[in-house]
RNA sequence: GGACGCGUAGCUCAGCUGGAUAGAGCAUCUGCCUUCUAAGCAGACGGUCACAGGUUCGAAUCCUGUCGCGUUCACCA
């Protein structure tokens, strides 16, 4: 179905320029200011100097072609140089009926000929749990992933596992030493979690050689580079690169307990991944392609040995991409990683990274690198950067314990939802695993859209006392809206009618067909600017619409029986769009609550 | 210091590629539960869009400069 935006802008575009003789290819029409009469505007602004024509008289032509030769404009006035048109209710009902036949309206589907693109996400290391700023990070990913999915793309969602180096084997040995044993069974611990505390523990036990070392009088520089511990640490990472049978083993132990750990995390937060890399299997390959790089002048050697990149030439500086003695670093990693995800996926045409902004620079270097070692597929990454999380103590470090953890968080927003369901008498009657059920699904509905509806390019000052409300715009008011229509159409055994064209509207139900209308443009906008926000702030308004028109326009109370049909099918179309949008969000909506 | 990002109501945020009198929520205040769920609705209050220039019919939006905040410029990841 074609907008009403785009044939407005045809036939508009054909008469004047038949009638001035110009070559104009399209008009942007915007939608009416609220306080106008009007549906749609055209901005006459930029034509009043190309036809020469002052706005009255040229308003006049256009409005008058436009009812004339068109079968939905059935007024128009012209105010200053804005040209506003009435459009016939009988357009928004053949969409509303439109509508209404699809399941995803405003989604495309994808075929054998559709794109592929890679969304990457959560990359998560191996040493410590998930905490607050991974689910940004979780949460944007996915919806981006849905997001590029609703706009007719095939996606594979995927994620880069930071399983090597040094921060992994400071919890191998720190469990070694002080561990005694102890399992995940054993402690009852999730497996990140036990990891995780590990990795703490050795911070602290390093923290006090250092401080050891000090008192016995070397420099704060010199006790931080000899601390026993960290000399083991690094002897531990060599062990592991060399292939120690008994260093790979507790190695692998100890990842398997945190992929299990972030298993039941990721399950409580609703994503998951079709693919999953390793850097640990790709790490070996970016050593190699810096060999290559080496060989074919792109990258040169300095007198110890160490490889650089030149991108001063590009605005930026000299770059490091192997050490001295020959061992990876970061960006060697990214640049093996990279490469064998292009090899192993040759038909995906895009790539997304979702990775924090303090990598901004990193991603500009990677995707330099491979550009300038000749890979054709270079030019097709993406790096969605994203604001960090910051408490009201300031930013989250994991040496001083001030970082919010996942787990207790998606706990807290489900007590939280608890509580204050508790408080409105919501769950009379209700059993309790239908009520835990319904808990989870608000307190996370809360959290997501919390975090999903700002840009993701600000950053997120989060209160976890105070700032996840349920009240307003939250994922609470729109799961409300939901339910409630449910709740309603619950009382109708039979939707099947037949819906009337020469119905009359009212504003508010003009309003909302008017919003559900814009619905594909915002999508495909959405999919463009990889944005979650505008689809929660889509759904905030459409329920914001909604509630005015459910609280102050009767549906039973209507006499008329056909006018009556067709609010039904009003809300029925509106809880479809809800749920399109929020399949888009990974929001859950509740049939009750 | 260089680079990148941000700065909109007391607080948290919208504002699409420039368009009409800058919008929501929270907080504060007024009304509305005996008819489909009050986690709601109707309304009031609240703004020098950081500041200064520029571009033009027209700027919160684009350009330049200044200030403030953040990130980043590691043989850390």
């Amino acid at each position: 179905m074609e907008t009403i935006e785009k044939s407005l802008s045809q036939a508009v575009v054909a008469h004047l320029n038949e009638a001035f003789e110009l070559h104009i290819e399209k008009l942007e029409f915007q939608l009416t200011r609220k306080d106008f009469e009007g549906d749609i505007t055209l901005v006459m602004f930029p034509l009043l100097k190309l036809t020469k024509q002052n706005p009255a008289v040229l308003g006049e032509k256009i409005g008058c072609y436009l009812i004339e030769n068109t079968v939905f404009v059935t007024h128009f006035n012209v105010v200053s140089g804005f040209l506003n048109l009435t459009i016939s209710d009988g357009y928004y009902l053949t969409f509303l009926n439109e509508f209404l036949k699809v399941n995803d309206f405003g989604h495309l589907k994808a075929d054998d000929d559709s794109q592929t693109v890679m969304v990457e996400f959560s990359s998560p290391n191996t040493n410590k749990p998930l905490h607050l700023g991974h689910i940004r990070n979780n949460l944007l990913g996915y919806s981006v992933a849905k997001i590029i999915e609703a706009n007719g793309k095939h996606v594979i969602r995927t994620q880069i596992i930071n399983d090597r180096g040094i921060h992994i084997c400071k919890s191998m040995l720190a469990w070694q030493n002080y561990g005694a044993g102890e399992t995940p069974e054993s402690s009852g611990l999730k497996g990140d979690q036990l990891v995780g505390k590990y990795y703490v523990l050795f911070e602290t036990k390093y923290r006090e050689q250092v401080a050891e070392l000090i008192t016995k009088g070397h420099s704060q520089e010199v006790a931080e580079k000899e601390a026993p511990l960290l000399n083991e640490a690094k002897k531990m990472l060599l062990a592991w690169e060399n292939n120690d049978p008994e260093v790979r083993a507790l190695w692998e132990k100890m990842n398997t307990w945190v992929y299990d750990g972030f298993e039941v995390t990721y399950q409580k937060l609703g994503v998951d991944f079709e693919s999953y890399y390793y850097e640990s299997d790709t790490y070996l390959l970016g050593k190699s392609i810096i060999k290559e790089g080496l060989d074919k002048g792109v990258f040169y050697r300095k007198d110890d040995g160490s490889v650089w990149i030149d991108l001063t030439a590009d605005g930026l500086d000299e770059k490091l991409l192997l050490r001295s003695n020959g061992t990876a670093v970061y960006m060697t990693q990214d640049i093996g990683t990279a490469t064998q995800r292009a090899v192993d996926n040759p038909q995906v045409k895009g790539m997304v990274y979702t990775v924090g902004n303090e990598q901004d620079y990193h991603f500009k270097v990677l995707f330099l690198v491979l550009k300038k070692l000749g890979y054709s597929w270079a030019d097709s990454l993406y790096h969605l950067s994203y604001g960090m999380v910051d408490l009201p103590s300031g930013k989250m470090k994991s040496r001083e314990g001030t970082v919010v953890d996942a787990d207790d968080l998606i706990e807290q927003m489900k007590n939280t939802a608890g509580a204050i369901a508790k408080e409105h008498g919501k769950i009379d009657g209700m059993e309790t695993s239908e009520r835990d059920q319904l808990f989870n699904i608000i307190g996370l509905g809360a959290l997501k859209y919390f975090i999903l509806k700002v840009d993701p390019k600000k950053r997120i000052l989060f209160d976890p006392e105070a700032s996840v409300d349920f009240n307003g715009n939250t994922g609470p008011f729109i799961q409300y809206a939901y339910a409630r229509i449910q709740s309603l159409m619950s009382r109708v055994p039979d939707m099947n009618f037949q819906l009337e064209m020469d119905l009359t509207l009212v504003d508010k139900e003009k309003e909302i067909l008017k919003h559900l209308h814009e619905y594909p443009t915002l999508i495909q906008t959405a999919g463009e600017q990889f944005s979650p926000a505008l689809v929660a702030n889509y759904l905030y308004d459409l329920v914001k619409l909604f509630n005015s028109f459910y609280q102050n326009v009767s549906v039973f109370g209507e006499e008329d029986s056909t006018k009556r049909a067709m609010r039904l099918l009003l809300c029925q179309a509106v809880a479809n769009n809800i749920k399109a949008a929020s399949k888009l969000l990974g929001i859950s909506l509740p049939n009750r609550m």
